[in-house]
RNA sequence: GGUCCCAUCGUCUAGCGGUUAGGACACCGGCCUCUCACGUCGGUAACGCGGGUUCGAGUCCCGCUGGGACCA
């Protein structure tokens, strides 16, 4: 038996969930998971003036919809560090009755002119400890939220002998205790900085793992001083590089969506982002493509890389594809209804019809995003003919074709319109594999309508004797407004009789139109 | 400036002393084909530089250069 892993994630409700952000969250939950052990959220809210409610309710439904569940957190009142002050307070004095900590009275205008003249001289910039040995009274009053205290406290660094981390990423590092300044661990404004309050959470919720940005790396030495100072032995570490845009710069937003639920609205699936950043960083062997079960199987710390990656949105962008092309239809069909939704179009009512279009527009889109937008031309009847199409394919040659083809295709009406025996069979035989069996019946469906009007194109073929190319690109046209769409079977099977065939003739009056003008400009 | 971290195709990476340096995304070309895709086959493309150690270095050591983080 091994030991019970804790690890915690403890974003700052300050904005949107980050991508690069939720990359630490992930590894820490997949590590926690790996072991058997218990993923903590904690919501680093201390400073009251840059945290809010949205932003929370963003992170938590982010983590929620990614799927990373917390087995300890929000709600409970207890993991949200704004609740805890008393709790650093109450541990910031005995650091002071102990001497470990003390109030440190410069003013941050003196500090920055302190660094700027030390940078100026080319000294090392850091606190020089004007006020470590000044006396003081460990009783004495803390600083205080909107209290008037001018100071600050200061941790009191052991300034002999060296700190070793052994980070479980990045390998060992040796820092001289020399090189350390004092951190100040409560400001004067009586919020208690990020190193105090998040190693005294780390103690009191007994953390064995912290795993996060590596750009907390400097800190480590200096926190390890205050956990060993408070008489508890430091957690393993695992500092994981940062992910930068694609110039080599820190994700941010000037790189374009970068939240989670940017992605999201963009039509992304949870699986694909999960996937994609877990690959950003770690590998394992030649596989790219993990489910979050196997994510949870197969992830170690030994296997993240130590150097920063570079966020690549066609690499995602070609994952996200890959589940799209993997989920059942009726799951995408589903999915795809708000989108649908939010472009402004009536959302279709009948779901086997949903699922034919998924069916023919699943390998041609890669989001929900893009594949609302290529269904245009079921969704609506506001169908505008491309001028440049419709002037190299809709020719007068065309005209009697067309015509004809409208008239063969409504012989196919009754049968369109009649609840198929396909759908009624398929349905009979393999209801209980409910997934399978909502693959295959619009698949099912779709494949017997495209095959009736497979039959009627041959036969108007044969009569103008044309080439399929040479009608299929027309009818195009006149069906979708464009030369870019599924197979001409299946968009008619699709579109039904009676909208395919008032397509082909508003294509047939345009193609009349057209032919009058040059006749008249002719005159 | 100081401290720390990092360095294999454009990007993500495999590699853990002996490999024709492998895979994936992207890109380019062939095939398939009613268009576009999908699929499939193939191609271009990398060990930052310099020293060591070693019979042998992408791999180990040192330096340099270049990035990054923190101090801010």
């Amino acid at each position: 038996m091994g030991m019970m892993v804790r690890t915690r994630y403890a974003p700052s409700p300050t904005g949107s969930l980050h991508i690069g952000n939720v990359r630490s969250g992930l590894f820490a939950y997949l590590f926690a998971r790996h072991h058997h052990g218990t993923f903590i959220l904690r919501i680093d809210d201390t400073d009251p003036e840059r945290s809010s409610k949205e932003s929370l309710e963003e992170i938590l439904a982010s983590l929620r919809w990614l799927g990373l569940d917390w087995d300890e957190g929000p709600p409970d009142p207890r993991y949200f560090q704004s609740n805890r002050i008393d709790r650093y307070r109450e541990v910031l004095r005995q650091l002071l009755r102990e001497g470990k900590a003390y109030p440190c009275y410069c003013t941050p205008e003196e500090l920055e002119a302190k660094r700027k003249q030390a940078e100026r001289e080319k000294r090392k910039p850091v606190y020089d400890g004007k006020c470590r040995n000044l006396p003081f009274d460990p009783e004495l009053p803390l600083p205080e939220r909107g209290g008037e205290r001018r100071y600050a406290i200061r941790f009191r660094t052991p300034q002999q002998g060296e700190t070793v981390v052994d980070d479980l990423v990045k390998g060992r590092a040796v820092f001289q205790n020399s090189e350390l300044d004092d951190l100040i661990i409560f400001r004067s404004d009586g919020i208690p900085t990020y190193n105090f309050a998040s190693v005294v959470d780390d103690i009191d919720f007994r953390i064995t793992h912290v795993v996060r940005g590596d750009d907390h790396m400097p800190n480590t030495p200096r926190q390890i001083k205050i956990f060993e100072a408070l008489g508890a032995k430091p957690p393993l570490f695992a500092h994981l590089p940062l992910v930068l845009g694609h110039d080599g710069k820190p994700l941010s937003k000037r790189h374009g969506a970068t939240s989670v639920f940017a992605y999201r609205d963009a039509g992304y699936f949870p699986e694909a982002l999960l996937n994609y950043l877990a690959r950003l960083g770690w590998s394992y062997g030649d596989q790219e493509i993990f489910s979050k079960q196997e994510l949870i199987e197969k992830f170690d710390f030994s296997h993240c890389g130590k150097s920063p990656g570079i966020f690549n949105p066609e690499k995602l962008l070609w994952l996200n594809f890959h589940y799209l092309k993997e989920r059942p239809v009726a799951k995408l069909a589903r999915e795809l209804r708000p989108f649908i939704e939010r472009r402004g179009y009536r959302v279709p009512d009948d779901e086997v019809w949903l699922e034919m279009v998924v069916v023919t527009l699943r390998e041609r889109a890669k989001t929900l995003v893009e594949m609302v937008d290529f269904a245009h031309f079921y969704l609506s009847e506001d169908i505008e003919l491309d001028p440049k199409a419709a002037s190299k394919f809709l020719t007068p040659q065309i005209l009697e074709p067309i015509e004809t083809l409208a008239r063969e295709l409504e012989t196919l009406e009754p049968e369109f319109e009649t609840t198929p025996a396909v759908v009624a069979s398929a349905d009979a035989g393999a209801r209980d594999q409910s997934s399978e069996w909502e693959n295959t019946r619009a698949a099912a469906l779709l494949k017997a309508r495209a095959d009736r009007v497979r039959e009627v194109f041959e036969r108007v073929l044969a009569r103008f004797n044309l080439k399929l190319g040479q009608l299929a690109q027309p009818v195009r046209v006149a069906l979708t407004g464009g030369t870019v769409s599924p197979g001409i079977f299946e968009v008619i099977a699709v579109l039904g009789i009676k909208r395919s065939v008032a397509r082909l003739l508003n294509a047939s009056t345009w193609i009349r139109q057209q032919l009058q003008e040059t006749s008249e400009r002719a005159k």
